[in-house]
DNA sequence: ACAATAGTGTCTATTAGACAATATGCG
DNA sequence: CGCATATTGTCTAATAGACACTATTGT
């Protein structure tokens, strides 16, 4: 880890102080909108403003175990209770984004299903789910951090199955299209997208059951084994090839 | 970032210390076998073992440009010159996975062409590329941390252009493709290979060059302006579906 | 009947993957 | 020539994407 012969002036022990957090953005699809969970701030700086629920990382916590835990205390433990996916999406370090000390910050994706009702129970004065595409202004570069774990969800949906992370354990074909219309932005073609999911070895499973819904029953499904989509379900246009 | 009404016991200032680090994988493929960069420790721990090239974050630093500086620092700045994408892999911070203190690093994924000569000229004791197949015991985690970044590489492969940053300014299609076939693992098919290359927009670009290998001469192209495949180049079977 | 959602059939243009064949250098 | 590598032609099975159609509920 140290250079093997660093100058004795760069003994981390002399350095000014690093801190290392672990923030969460917990995406969900809710009124058909990919969602972000924030928290409200209760302290300085950015206090009142809007941020993703975080926190340091303790002496003897691994960094996912920290992101469980700050999330737990800032979301409540039955939203942290519901996240079916946790992966780490990327540190973010710039010298100056936190105004108090140099901060180092490892930055958690969380998935979960539309919660039932508000979220709430933990520490934070105020958390709610905000639409990705309607954000208020967010304290220091957590702006980023969303814009990446939207950009990260999005390419995962093409490539693995976490897209049965955004609905309940039973579901419905169409539930699972309306999360990759909300999550990508643009409409699906229900028939096409219907085979290719069945196609899909071990996407998804069929329990038997049916739901009505105001139209033709559907069948309901569970999450299947598979955790990668071979082939990949792709977006229309990502963004151009350049 | 902090948790709004933590205990006042959680100050960052009260914690033992913190340091962050950056580790930098910087792979090649090397005689047919994709290879990654280590550097043989001079210092305790793991004095005389071989370990990623990196060290300590230092405090007007951004994370990026803490891994360019290691990098030159330790393998000599022809190398570092050389390094065509620079990207973010993961963080990395287990409580043990240091013996000295807690040392969170942030690890980068390099990518250079094969170099011309031997690596070196940094302070480090020696430099050299090892093939990924056949690796000496790594010193910390970085034994994780390798097998990461070949698995982003080989994914990278599919989805973007990253390829070309493994070969010359100027190459063939033959030569791009043996860099596939190295980081795959996996023979390809030439013909079909070269279609879906030249179909793929902005891939590369023919430079109206050409160059004697042993049988007929091949076209010389360079890298296109695109970032993203599309479509993409899929291997035969990544490692199964689920 | 009509609206609404679910699901199937089928057609066509495109593509992947395999193989054959040709091109062009070297000894 | 014979060998090695590059490049093009072409065929076939599979797939994507579009559309028409059928199915099953509630009002």
């Amino acid at each position: 880890m140290a250079s093997p012969d660093a100058p004795a002036t760069y003994d981390p022990r002399d350095y000014p102080p690093v801190a290392v957090t672990c923030d969460v953005g917990v995406l969900t699809v809710l009124a058909g909108q990919l969602s972000v969970l924030l928290v409200e701030r209760g302290e300085a700086p950015f206090a009142g403003g809007w941020a993703l629920p975080g926190g340091f990382v303790r002496p003897d916590e691994d960094l996912g175990q920290a992101a469980r835990r700050e999330l737990a205390e800032e979301a409540g433990a039955a939203l942290a209770a519901s996240v079916e996916h946790l992966e780490q999406l990327a540190s973010y370090g710039a010298p100056d984004r936190d105004p108090r000390m140099r901060v180092v910050t490892v930055a958690y994706l969380a998935l979960v299903p539309a919660p039932p009702g508000p979220v709430g129970g933990g520490d934070a004065a105020a958390a709610r789910f905000w639409a990705t595409e309607d954000l208020p202004t967010l304290a220091f570069d957590h702006a980023t951090i969303v814009a990446d774990a939207v950009e990260r969800a999005r390419t995962a949906l093409e490539h693995t199955t976490l897209a049965t992370s955004f609905v309940p354990d039973e579901f419905t074909l169409g539930e699972l299209r309306r999360v990759y219309e909300a999550v990508w932005g643009q409409r699906l073609h229900a028939p096409n997208f219907h085979r290719k999911v069945q196609r899909s070895e071990g996407f998804v499973e069929p329990t038997g059951q049916r739901t009505a819904t105001g139209g033709r029953p559907a069948l309901l499904y569970r999450a299947g084994p598979a955790r990668t989509l071979v082939p990949p379900l792709l977006r229309a246009d990502p963004e151009g090839s350049s």
